[in-house]
DNA sequence: CTCGTCGTTAACCATTTGGTTAAACCAAAC
DNA sequence: GTTTGGTTTAACCAAATGGTTAACGACGAG
């Protein structure tokens, strides 16, 4: 087994149990034993614990980042270009479970805020230069920093909730019909919005 | 100093320390410290420290309970109760910092998501309840499910990532007069929503 | 073959944690 | 004054944690 895979085992381990127990709980040793290395070697490749999630979200906002850029240049146009985008990231939480409750636990509260936030901004930021050029004129209370958040709100509400929704509906809320269905509900709340926004300007 | 008074200071203590720093990395020192009593109180008043955890939400959700009822009693008509009840969700959201902080933190992940899951769970019930009513005959992915998602969401999300929102904005998220724009906002949409159920009926 | 580098291991360590326990304290009732 | 019940205190404890360290093994280059 050469670095680069006791690399990915530790990380792979990390993500699994970060995105179950929270990072405050999982020990170093849960970590040694999920990914069937000696708990040294954590020290050894990652440094800190601390490092080990800094390594593990930088990883997870690069891959976001190239998702994200890559459905922008799909199409155009700001309804096309929503609709790619929404897909792309609902798409990527659907694919990362672990990252949603990772940030979603570590955005509000606790000693990871600041590493979570500094990561999240710049995607907002992106977001808002987007949506302050195709918003220009919108109505009072449809600015970018409310659309955006409303969007964002939408998608992350329904993987966040997932568990209150599967007890709530009897239903699987993470099957692909089910997230279709979800894309489906925010593509429409968007398209009102923006139908909004071109009428009333 | 009598028993109930050292129970709240406890309490008021565990509520600041979770809300701040997490459930998990708060300790009970932390808790006897900033509420000024002696370590083994907590113990003796609360049981263990899961314990005290439980006794904080259950105070929460009994107060968010009266709160949304009452909400629901002071005006006639599925518009209007929304906007009563958005009203009475958000203001407490806005009044009680560390409920979201906790809440958030804890349905997704960790030692605690059935604990908050149990809890939230008999509020979405009613929401289903109330919408399901309401909604009847809605166009596909308006149903009851995606609607309360999607109005949940909107709302909590400003407070969960009100520091993304501080840095994106310069602005404070939480200022009386942001929180009364978000408001108007989510009314806004909630009101473009459904006056599409009812234009489709 | 020797040396240097990298990756790995097993053992170690100081500190901290949630919870326990028995004694002390206090106020009210008798 | 004594007793009782409730509350509080100071000390204690076993277990666990993140991180450290020195030794070992493997491999490639000279």
């Amino acid at each position: 087994m050469d670095a680069t895979q006791t690399r990915e085992r530790i990380l792979g381990a990390a993500d699994a149990l970060f995105g179950e127990l929270g990072f405050d709980v999982t020990t170093t040793r849960d970590i040694a034993e999920r990914s069937g290395v000696n708990k040294a070697l954590i020290h050894y490749h990652f440094g800190t614990k601390d490092d080990l999630l800094e390594a593990l979200l930088e990883g997870y906002y690069a891959k976001l980042g190239e998702a994200l850029t890559a459905a922008l240049g799909r199409r155009k146009g700001l309804a096309a270009q929503v609709e790619e985008v929404l897909d792309a990231y609902a798409d990527f939480l659907a694919e990362h479970r672990s990252f949603t409750r990772i940030v979603q636990r570590e955005v509000a509260s606790g000693r990871h805020v600041e590493r979570v936030v500094q990561r999240t901004l710049p995607m907002f930021q992106l977001g808002m230069t987007w949506l302050d050029e195709a918003l220009t004129g919108a109505p009072r209370d449809f600015d970018a920093v409310q659309v955006l958040t409303t969007v964002y709100g939408m998608v992350v509400t329904w993987f966040t909730y997932g568990e209150v929704l599967r007890q709530l509906s009897g239903k699987d809320p993470f099957a692909p019909a089910a997230l279709a269905a979800r894309k489906r509900h925010v593509k429409k709340v968007v398209s009102l919005l923006l139908a909004e926004v071109e009428g009333r300007r």
